[in-house]
RNA sequence: GGGCGGUUAGCUCAGCGGUAGAGCAUUGCAUUCACAUUGCAAGGGCCACAGGUUCAAAUCCUGUACCGCCCACCA
């Protein structure tokens, strides 16, 4: 007999469970069957300890992934945390900022070092919360946005953009934020209304109104609208005296359409490099531009005596020079206007002429495809992609119909650094593409032995130089440019041979490490595992690993002299040639290089090709100081990510079937990923977007450090359980819709979990001995009490499964609470009271409760995974709830 | 300026053609019996307003009034 505790403490199931989930294998799919079900994690900030909105991101996503691998799917949930550039680099400033230190003090590698340093350590604290969520994702394929072979995606992609004549830098005028220093997109602004003076100038014969004096010391244009008849004596050209801020100044009639007659005078001038509006006037008129405002916000000396003062110290005093010399016509003090704010600091924006790259949203792509904003459009349009809630594709569309080119560049440090290099003339160069053909050595009589070969130099068997004739063939037909070989006897005649078989006359060979030191694994017998490396690193036998890089690094500077497009066939042994790609990739730890080692392993012969991509060196070449907006190389992800693990997970998971993720990031993320997909690999990166809302207090507030009302939910946590949460979280809202969380609705779901935890109880206290496999009991002498909660049963599975189908947890999680308490406890528990003391109906009644708690333990364990799992763990059960059979 | 939502019980929200629902809150009763982190019961709504479609409207259509959000941004 089983004694459960009177109440549930989650405290003492929580951590034990997860343990359990994660020692069965079963988060990661390769341990599954079934078709692939897969969700890529939208990674939350590593710098950032998780907010509530995370927990209700991961409990959707958990509750997905739960269903689907219950329904017998192989379910991948893929996790992993955000480098989150922009924002990182902002909270770390702060954190200078508060040691009295700056950004602009330092060299960019210390700050880089510094901030990846503060970022690692964080990024522990967001994993364990992610487990604390009980979310079941595979932590065997977690990754990070800086991860080397992410990165390497991102410049790949960069380049074809690029090839394709979609990326393109443009020194146009961009949102300039004077804190940060920095370009950023439109998106990353804000607009905020505020009351300030308006003033009314006069210049030369003409009224002119600002409300920002202090740009207007270079102008010299004053513009119209061509049909406006008040001014049609002035021509297009005419030129002026005008008196100004610092004297006489000529100015020129301008007509553009850009003017509307019916504001101030219908006459303006423009300061075309702070304003977008004046700048496309003056590109449209090919006019003179002039900085007058540096990147600090501060005046330059065509201000004259206002040079060096910020903005709004030198607007009073140029109003009032202005007065004086009986410019001034009238100040309106109740200007109403909004003005651009950035979005993370609020201070003003100044537009300034900054060159940045762009995506070009709606150019067609040169291979005959649509642009990529069509490709987007198209793709929701026709239902390849459909985005849970109508609402946001309704959003979705009239976002992308007013889509405008993409800039990706910043001016910010921590971020992936865009791999583009500029010679004195200015021209531009991108990294080349060197095309690899690795090839290992044939069997050599080392091999044929299974011993350890090191730098012993064996030679080819017989089968050794048949597999490496075989080799050859197989690259018949192929251009080569060279082949590089190991100058080891087995590489060497495997790369003659296979040199003879292609007609290829360039051909050189380059010493291998030979020294032998201590030499203790030459020779031994070849254990499981991929020990070779660790052994040459770990036990100082031969060489360190600073040596081994730096042989690694000399190879790729042989192969980057070859200059052709054609493939270099580099033959080695299987150690080394992992070890030249993870040296290219920048994967140089220990680990790295591991890891590279287990995951290229080459059969004697075995061929495997790959394209590096490897920075341009020469005479004063300077890479570009710029670094790539996060959502750039973010928008890459689900497609990134897959990519990492070999081919054979973007091959079995890709396209995912859900992208879960708050609306707020609908346009910055979102958005771009579909477009990004499509671009690269023609398929949707996701089938459906469910879009989750902000979680807001009790009040509706929106949580926010400076009110007080933030929800922590790790202490949320520890006080309710996660389970208490998650239900809370699910409970009574909507998709797309803000959810308001009261500690109440917690505690209540707390007392459901007890509730649950008590139903447990009452079964298993009037089980007796009854055995506990009855999942094919055979029904009996069915009571009406019987029979309603049968019927009822089969009606709480359709529903909630219904629900989960269809996106609408909060009616699946509704349905089975009401199923539980109402139906089940409070119904059919107290009837069964009755029934258990008939010697006819007990054994029929505890059939039927016990039946009902497996059903109910599968249904709600999606929602609240660890109580489920806990009391399932007590009615002896062989596997796990986790992977059991979702109930039909 | 353009677009998208919302208005249902005291509070927070489901429902979206067929007799008004949930959680919390309120009130009364019960309580050695799985659970007081409980049970039973009660009160509480012309489903914003005005028209229309329909045998039937909280649910569909039109308009009005508030509330909210997104996009654009006029010097």
């Amino acid at each position: 007999m089983i004694e459960l505790d009177k109440t549930y403490d989650h405290t003492k199931v929580e951590s034990k469970i997860y343990q359990q989930w994660l020692d069965s294998g079963f988060f990661n799919p390769d341990n599954l069957q079934g078709e692939p079900y897969t969700i890529i994690m939208p990674p939350p900030n590593a710098n950032a300890p998780l907010h509530v909105g995370h927990a209700l991101g991961m409990t959707v996503q958990d509750i997905l992934v739960r269903f689907h691998r219950m329904r017998g799917r192989k379910t991948l949930w893929l996790p992993g945390t955000d480098h989150a550039g922009f924002e990182t680099q902002v909270v770390f400033e702060k954190k200078l900022e508060k040691e009295g230190n700056s950004r602009f003090k330092m060299t960019r590698e210390e700050f880089y070092k510094q901030c990846w340093d503060f970022v690692q350590k964080n990024k522990h604290i967001s994993e364990e919360g992610i487990k604390r969520l009980g979310a079941s994702c595979d932590w065997s394929r977690n990754i990070f946005t800086l991860d080397p072979k992410i990165v390497k995606t991102v410049y790949q992609t960069f380049q074809e953009m690029y090839k394709d004549g979609l990326i393109y830098r443009s020194g146009r005028i961009c949102n300039w934020c004077p804190k940060h220093q920095t370009g950023l997109a439109d998106l990353e602004t804000k607009y905020e209304e505020r009351v300030e003076p308006y003033y009314y100038f006069r210049y030369g014969p003409f009224t002119i109104s600002t409300s920002r004096p202090e740009t207007k010391f270079g102008d010299k244009y004053v513009v119209m609208h061509p049909a406006d008849k008040r001014y049609s004596k002035y021509k297009q050209g005419d030129t002026f005296e005008a008196e100004w801020i610092n004297g006489s100044v000529k100015a020129t009639v301008i007509k553009d359409e850009a003017v509307d007659m019916e504001f101030g005078s219908g006459v303006m001038t423009i300061t075309p490099a702070h304003d977008p509006v004046d700048f496309e006037i003056a590109q449209r008129h090919k006019l003179d531009i002039e900085q007058i405002i540096d990147k600090r916000a501060k005046l330059l000396p065509v201000a004259a005596e206002f040079a060096g003062m910020k903005i709004l110290e030198a607007r009073p005093k140029i109003v009032e020079k202005l007065k004086a010399k009986g410019l001034l016509e009238k100040i309106d003090e109740n200007y109403k206007h909004n003005v651009q704010l950035c979005y993370k600091c609020g201070n003003l924006i100044e537009p300034q002429i900054v060159p940045q790259w762009y995506i070009a949203m709606t150019k067609p792509l040169p291979d005959g495809r649509p642009s990529l904003r069509d490709m987007a459009v198209d793709a929701v349009k026709n239902k390849e992609i459909e985005i849970v809630t109508e609402k946001f594709e309704k959003i979705f569309m009239h976002w992308m119909e007013n889509i405008r080119d993409w800039p990706i560049s910043r001016q910010i440090w921590w971020g992936i650094p865009i791999p583009v290099w500029y010679d004195k003339e200015g021209n531009t160069h991108l990294q080349k593409e060197k095309k690899i053909i690795f090839v290992r050595h044939g069997e050599s009589t080392g091999n044929a032995k299974d011993v350890y070969e090191g730098q012993l130099d064996n030679p080819l068997t017989k089968k050794g130089l048949e597999e490496a004739a075989k080799t050859a063939q197989a690259l018949k037909g192929k251009k080569i440019a060279k082949i590089i070989s190991s100058d080891l006897q087995r590489a060497k005649t495997t790369a003659e041979i296979v040199a003879e078989a292609l007609g290829i006359k360039n051909i050189s060979f380059h010493p291998e490490f030979r020294e032998v030191r201590g030499g203790k694994f030459e020779g031994e017998t070849r254990k499981k595992g991929f020990p070779l490396l660790l052994r040459i690193l770990g036990e100082g036998a031969g060489e360190t690993l600073e040596e081994l890089i730096t042989r690694a690094k000399e190879a790729w500077k042989i192969i980057n002299a070859i200059e052709s497009e054609d493939p270099i066939v580099v033959v080695g042994h299987n150690s080394f040639l992992p070890v030249i790609k993870a040296v290219q990739e920048g994967v140089i730890t220990k680990e790295g290089l591991i890891d590279y080692r287990k995951k290229w392993h080459l059969d004697n012969a075995g061929i495997y090709e790959f394209t590096a991509l490897v920075n341009p060196e020469g005479e004063g070449l300077v890479q570009d100081p710029d670094t790539f907006d996060t959502w750039f190389s973010s928008g890459q992800w689900p497609f990134a990510t897959l990519m990492t693990n070999g081919e054979k997970d973007f091959r079995t998971f890709f396209p995912t079937q859900v992208m879960e993720t708050g609306w707020d990031i609908l346009f910055f993320w979102v958005a771009r990923m579909v477009m990004m997909s499509y671009y690269k690999t023609g398929k949707p990166p996701f089938e459906k977007i469910f879009l989750h809302g902000l979680v807001r207090d009790k009040d509706k507030q929106k949580m926010s450090k400076s009110k007080g009302n933030v929800v922590d939910p790790l202490g949320v946590i520890d006080t309710y359980g996660t389970d208490a949460l998650r239900f809370a979280l699910i409970f009574s809202t909507s998709a797309g819709n803000d959810i308001p969380l009261s500690e109440d609705k917690i505690k209540g779901m707390k007392h459901f979990a007890n509730k649950l935890w008590n139903i447990a109880r009452f079964v298993l206290a009037n089980l007796e001995n009854y055995e506990l496999g009855i999942m094919d009991y055979e029904f009996k002498a069915l009571t009406p009490a019987d029979t309603e909660i049968i019927d009822a049963l089969k009606f709480a599975i359709d529903e909630v499964t219904e629900g989960l189908e269809n996106f609408q947890l909060h009616a699946a999680a509704q349905e089975i609470y009401n199923f539980v308490w109402k139906n089940f406890a409070d119904v059919y528990i107290e009837k069964s009271k009755e029934q258990l003391k008939d010697p006819i109906l007990k054994e029929n009644t505890q059939a039927i409760l016990l039946n009902s708690l497996f059903i109910i333990l599968k249904l709600l364990h999606p929602f609240m995974p660890f109580v489920t799992e806990e009391i399932w763990g007590k009615l002896n059960q062989k596997e796990l709830l986790l992977i059991s059979a979702w109930p039909k």
